[in-house]
DNA sequence: AAACTATATCGTATTATTGCAATATAGAAA
DNA sequence: TTTCTATATTGCAATAATACGATATAGTTT
């Protein structure tokens, strides 16, 4: 029995991941791609979701560095932060670099 | 109000990542990475997490097209399913290269 | 066939996530 | 300063995810 504990960059990197695992998350951030930026009462127009749930996923993902939110007078500019992006495209690029170096298996 | 529903894309892509946001899978794919191929039993052994629950989570990567797994008398084999892989590289890479080639935000 | 081993499934308790109405906050406009 | 507009927060109901003991299944060994 080994059982070892999860690494902490296990618990990050899912922890990251888990934050685009919801339909809202991943348009957001395909909104926002399209549009370069955006003010958050364009995305609850675009999203079939109401402005607080649309508020919170927004906070999601602005905690999980994969957004930025600017302050302009009385609304908040959106975009992506590419960091957050970068570290997820690294990582499954990564596990795809390594698998196909990998022998093949069963 | 456009108040457009999710694309198939949006549902799928989302559902797919979604199953890796949790470390327990993440630690099964990577521990699969460096041994290339293992039984169910090990990955029990490493995890910590009962019978069952790993179980479960191999089950939910084998849905999802992450990993296979093939039956060996008594026992089964698992390894990294390379196309579930793919996708999600891919994804995240066709977001960091229409990142580069947009213009820098607010 | 009986006992053993490896894995899956069931049932269920616990916890986390999601969605939203109601409300708060804060700047802008009147 | 009142009203309006944009966004955030709170509270809560509904649903989904997680973990695991108990049990089922199926191959293996004796």
């Amino acid at each position: 029995m080994i059982k070892k504990e999860y690494s902490q960059n296990q618990i990050d990197i899912s922890t990251l991941i888990k934050v685009l695992g919801h339909p809202a998350r991943v348009a957001i951030i395909e909104h926002l791609l399209q549009v370069n930026e955006c003010i958050c009462g364009e995305i609850v127009n675009v999203l079939p979701l109401a402005q607080p749930t649309v508020s919170q996923h927004l906070k999601e993902l602005r905690n999980a560095g994969l957004i930025k939110g600017s302050v302009e007078g009385n609304t908040i500019c959106y975009c992506i932060d590419e960091k957050g992006i970068e570290i997820l495209a690294n990582y499954f690029n990564g596990l795809k670099i390594q698998l196909e170096q990998s022998t093949k298996c069963c």
